[in-house]
DNA sequence: TATATGACGACGA
DNA sequence: ATCGTCGCCATAT
């Protein structure tokens, strides 16, 4: 048994959960996906269970992004990020940004 | 047990 | 707005 309260593999499930509930023409940031998924500052593990999705995966990688709306993977995966959030209606700016508006878990910002 | 790594995040210059 | 640094944390070696 796992002495910690979720195993490796419940953290992943949790994960591809979190990135499949991301609508159509929203994105995500890591960050906001791992505490979606109940792991708080776990953005990191995000990343790398996204990097190793197998080949044919159905999932939506594509509508994460980082804190500021940038795309985080380098070569030909970025301009196929872009190009798929483009064509679901996602605007990405030529220097691979996306605009706040478009996230799913916009945060709301403390006004004191 | 210790050190390095990374599809991250927050900040300051 | 951009860039460098440092903080975070599960994994890998």
């Amino acid at each position: 048994m796992r002495s910690s309260a979720l195993d490796a593999d419940a953290r992943v499930q949790r994960i591809l959960a979190t990135v499949d509930s991301i609508q159509k023409g929203r994105v995500a940031s890591y960050g906001d996906v791992a505490r979606e998924a109940g792991l708080p500052r776990q953005a990191r593990l995000v990343g790398r269970v996204l990097g190793r999705l197998p080949s044919g995966s159905k999932l939506a990688w594509h509508r994460v992004v980082d804190a500021a709306g940038r795309i985080r993977v380098g070569g030909a995966s970025a301009r196929e990020q872009k190009r798929r959030l483009e064509r679901e209606g996602v605007a990405v700016s030529t220097k691979n940004r996306v605009d706040r508006a478009f996230f799913a878990f916009a945060r709301q910002r403390n006004l004191d």
